[in-house]
DNA sequence: CGGCGAAGAGACATCCGACGTATGGCCGCC
DNA sequence: GGCGGCCATACGTCGGATGTCTCTTCGCCG
């Protein structure tokens, strides 16, 4: 194995082990090369490596820092590689969006708080204005907010960023539908009123069959664009 | 933002736009470092970074191609952060696995064939014989098997390899628990044929309860070690 | 006495050039 | 026609030089 997999391993095993804890601050990269025998070119490449995806923090001028680790974080960077997948496996990532979506919310209707459903119900109304060519952004702004709020509260950080993290890459797809689509912002708020609605009630079995309902048509809509689009 | 950085997003952005394909060789590195404007060394810094989640195949003396960008072989990364997590996190992760499993079985109750059903009869059957201590690593495996194998026929490959990158951490739970509780194998066992058996009946629902069960059982041995460990 | 600004040390950012080594293909021999 | 060795090519690794940013410290000024 090269040797920069090598370090790449090593402090990740350093991580695991405790031998670096989350917050803690790395050797410089002249003392960390020597230490794990290598130059410093080829640390540096391991260590840019582990900051894409979010383990390390490297601060110019400063020194290079393991992050808080935290699930929010490390599933960040799985928006990247959803990025790069192509239409065919997004109607796949929809049929996960459409399992955990529900689940959330499920979770969510018993826990939420008045405070965080009239938060909900605010950011409701402001959709509602959203009106004309130039509100589909806003709308589709508000749409991420109003699914993001929902996800937040249902107890599970890592379930809830990825969510967030798979869903990413459908807001091209969201744009798409507003712009494209007769009355979609219409449905939509139809739609999230029905899954807060039933949040109020506290009702679960009822929210998640909202949600699931509101997902799968959006999920409609991108395979018929996608087989359309196989069709041309 | 850093020349490494801009050089990831221009790679990225070269794939996404189909100016790379999958399986595409890509220039030298000295010949991409001149078009991209930095020298080799940062270039090398990105794609070693674009190397490590799968985006990126450099094979030395040959060259650097595009991956085939398959959810299978983005997601693998996934496990790779997995690791880092702590002893919560995980609680939170199997919260997550409690949701997608048992969809996964709902949706493999009506897609697997005879030969597949089959096949998790043998592989259920030989795991039956993996008592005494030596046999428990051997059980540790079929048990992944025998999960693989539901999820891998679900239909969906995105969702399968999601399961499997977010249970691949927990190999360690499974071995601490076939190792300390009394019973495991067994249990283990039986809530296997129960899920075998629904998915026989091509009974989704029953499939799914089942499968909740078998994770949820694990998940409570969990949080039950964790609390301990927080204890001492 | 406290705050503020400049200077310096430390650390990452970037580049360059050189050499090592594995791969794949070409070419000649058998 | 097949096989084996040679060589161009490309990645792997290294060391050093230089730029630039950050943080800290120290001294000046109000």
């Amino acid at each position: 194995m090269a040797v920069t997999d090598e370090a790449i391993l090593k402090i990740k095993e350093m991580i695991t082990t405790g031998r670096l804890s989350p917050g803690d601050r790395l050797p410089p990269e002249k003392e960390l090369s020597e230490s794990l025998g290598l130059s410093r070119s080829s640390l540096r490449e391991a260590v840019k490596a582990l900051e894409v995806i979010r383990v390390l923090d490297v601060r110019r001028g400063d020194g290079t820092y393991v992050t808080s680790l935290e699930p929010r974080l490390l599933l960040e960077a799985l928006s990247f590689v959803v990025d790069l997948h192509d239409d065919r496996s997004v109607l796949e990532i929809f049929g996960v969006r459409r399992i955990l979506e529900p689940a959330a919310a499920r979770l969510a209707a018993t826990r939420m708080t008045d405070e965080q459903l009239d938060a909900l119900e605010q950011l409701l109304e402001a959709t509602t204005h959203d009106t004309g060519v130039e509100g589909a952004e806003a709308l589709v702004q508000h749409d991420l907010e109003f699914h993001r709020a929902i996800t937040e509260s249902c107890g599970n950080d890592y379930l809830a960023q990825l969510v967030e993290s798979i869903s990413s890459h459908t807001v091209r797809a969201r744009v798409w539908r507003g712009l494209t689509q007769q009355g979609a912002a219409e449905r939509t708020i139809q739609e999230h009123r029905a899954i807060l609605n039933a949040l109020r009630q506290r009702d679960a079995e009822l929210a998640s069959a909202h949600a699931l309902t509101h997902v799968a048509g959006i999920e409609d809509w991108l395979r018929a664009a996608v087989t359309a689009t196989d069709r041309a």
